[in-house]
RNA sequence: GGCCUGUUGGUGAAGUGGUUUAACACAUCGCCCUCUCAAGGCGACAUUCACGGGUCCGAAUCCCGUACAGGCUACCA
């Protein structure tokens, strides 16, 4: 019995050749130095930011060469699927705007190097797996998990490698006759890789993120198809990069330690294997301790999160993008209308250890981010984000769509904005005393300063109302009359005469602008108080005085 | 236990043997400007690159050791 035969007994049912799907799947025309990358999650649920960033590198590298960018889904491990992980997946690529042009997208498989879902390609890694064994570079193996505990426990117990190497292969060298007896026996088998490596050899491996890497050869007779007949990772690894023509590898660096393995594969599938990029993950500090960001630890690290407190997705790509790229945020800072796919991003700008996410970093980016938007899309933003979140403030946006924009655009066209929110979740926190239904419904408390003196402030109000309020008044004949309220009640309308001499005052113009802030808002922080007034108009304003005294 | 990788300030980091008395940004803290806040301006913030050795005229940068951290060590990816 030859091995051909052989390989045809343990892999039965196999429709064609690995012959075939080299030529089905033939190289890909593309320019000089255009890279063809993956991203490649497992359908598990719930969409990490370490995910997100390694496709955004893997997205904008393709990008940027002009070559493909392609998602497939790795669902191997069909115990761990989720139901609707895959259209989550892909729904946050697209949002974040690194929509893959091949493989799986929102409206189904894209591109002639398909299947691109793993399970489906059940066939594709069994011929490749029948090429092995005829070569005699794969064998079965029908060792028991009972058995594979046991060589494990012993090798503890012995503090010897743990793995299925050298004599701890026990059916590495069974003959194709003895294999047949065992089949005919009806007892099991998954097919194991005949490593050809030594442990003692080392090889040395170009990443284009770590660099130079020395590691031991592989010398583990790795599982290549598992007893349902579909392939473990690496073997599905190999398999599918060679034939989709993969040319870069980016991935977290949890895989480093399988590089070795990895690289074997693609040598006895007798092919050159990818260029490979280890990206270092995205840590947290817990007290001294950097540790990955977390599922159930860290709110921030679904992707989920920016939507629903309404960052900004721009804003979290400028982020990713200031970790990945040393150089990303002096570009960035200095480039006039920057935009994100004019900067080039390189391997060797990457960092080789963790990056502590910092959410702080990124909400400081957040709102340099909205404060240079324009107040229509702000507007926009905010209603898209209550539509979601909101509804009282949704009601109110729609009904006050002018007033709202021109709220927002107080202070904003300018060289250096106003930056007042981080994230859309924030606007209702900041402006709704500019509301009436939400004003009125309030019992506010009025933020008061220097002047508490209850006849004091309603004397300030009436005579501002009676006197010194016009409504056609510009921002500098604005002030002008404040100041000239405040000398004729005593106050200076001079801060540097008033600093030089506060005794000589009741106290200066800041303390009755604020009386009128607070009087208008309850607050004692607001923007520009000339436009707020404007906004509001002399009838309200009247209203909000006569409330506020009605308060005393 | 074994194998691999990493370690620069409160944080992200620049830096690849010699104008580094260690860039820049965020945070923090002062002062200035100012109708409040925000913004802005100015300034402070690592005598030192985990630690210990070594190579060299010269090291954050190269080598060795130690410590710490992370990853891997599945018929999971």
């Amino acid at each position: 019995m030859d091995l051909k035969e052989l390989s045809n007994r343990l892999l039965p049912n196999v429709e064609h050749t690995r012959e075939y799907y080299e030529e089905k799947y033939p190289k890909r025309d593309l320019p000089e130095g255009a890279m063809v990358t993956r991203y490649a999650p497992s359908p598990t649920g719930f969409v990490h930011m370490g995910a997100l960033f390694a496709s955004y590198i893997n997205s904008k590298m393709a990008q940027q060469t002009n070559g493909v960018f392609f998602v497939r889904i790795e669902d191997t491990d069909q115990a761990r699927e989720v139901e609707g992980a895959t259209s989550d997946i892909l729904r946050d690529l697209n949002d974040f705007g690194f929509a893959p042009n091949e493989g799986m997208t929102l409206d189904g498989e894209k591109g002639m190097y398909g299947p691109y879902i793993q399970s489906k390609r059940k066939d594709i890694y069994q011929a490749f797996a029948k090429d092995l064994i005829e070569k005699g570079l794969a064998y079965p193996c029908f060792m028991s998990p009972e058995e594979l505990n046991e060589i494990r426990d012993k090798q503890e117990r012995v503090k010897a490698r743990i793995g299925i190497y050298g004599e701890w292969a026990r059916d590495r060298y069974l003959t194709p006759e003895k294999i047949m007896e065992k089949i005919e026996a009806g007892e099991k088998y998954i097919i194991r890789l005949k490593s050809p490596g030594h442990f003692n050899h080392k090889i040395e491996i170009k990443d284009c993120i770590k660099g130079r890497l020395e590691m031991p050869e592989n010398d583990i007779d790795i599982v290549i198809i598992k007893s349902d007949g579909l392939p473990t990772y690496h073997f599905a690894h190999a398999v599918d990069d060679y034939l989709m023509h993969t040319t870069h590898v980016i991935r977290g660096d949890e895989w480093v330690s399988s590089l070795p393995t990895h690289i074997q594969l693609f040598q006895v599938l007798g092919v050159k294997p990818p260029k490979y990029a280890h990206i270092a993950p995205l840590s947290k500090k817990e007290g001294e301790n950097h540790r990955k960001l977390s599922k159930r630890k860290d709110p921030e690290a679904a992707v989920s999160y920016y939507t629903e407190v309404g960052i900004p997705k721009e804003a979290v790509k400028i982020y990713l993008a200031t970790i990945a790229n040393s150089n990303f945020e002096r570009w960035f800072d200095t480039t006039p209308n920057a935009d994100l796919n004019d900067f080039n991003m390189e391997f060797n700008k990457m960092s080789k250890s963790d990056s502590l996410f910092d959410l702080e970093k990124l909400q400081n980016i957040s709102r340099n981010y909205i404060s240079k938007l324009p107040a229509t899309t702000v507007y926009e933003q905010a209603l898209s984000y209550a539509s979601k979140f909101d509804q009282e403030l949704e009601d109110l946006l729609i009904k006050y769509k002018d007033y709202s924009t021109a709220l927002y655009n107080i202070e904003r066209e300018r060289k250096k904005p106003r930056k007042d929110y981080v994230m859309y979740s924030d606007i209702k926190n900041q402006t709704w005393y500019m509301y009436d239904e939400l004003f009125d419904a309030l019992k506010v408390t009025y933020e008061w300063g220097n002047i508490q003196d209850k006849t004091e402030i309603k004397n300030i109000l009436s005579l501002y109302l009676e006197k010194y309020y016009h409504e056609t008044d510009d921002e500098s004949a604005w002030f002008h009359r404040m100041k000239e309220l405040a000398e004729e009640l005593g106050y200076a309308s001079d801060m540097k005469a008033y600093k030089e001499n506060p005794e000589a005052y009741k106290g200066n113009v800041a303390d009755i602008s604020i009386v009128l802030r607070v009087a208008l808002t309850s607050k004692a922080q607001t923007p520009n108080l000339y436009n707020l007034m404007k906004l509001m108009g002399r009838e309200r304003m009247q209203q909000r005085f006569e409330n506020c005294i009605k308060s005393f």
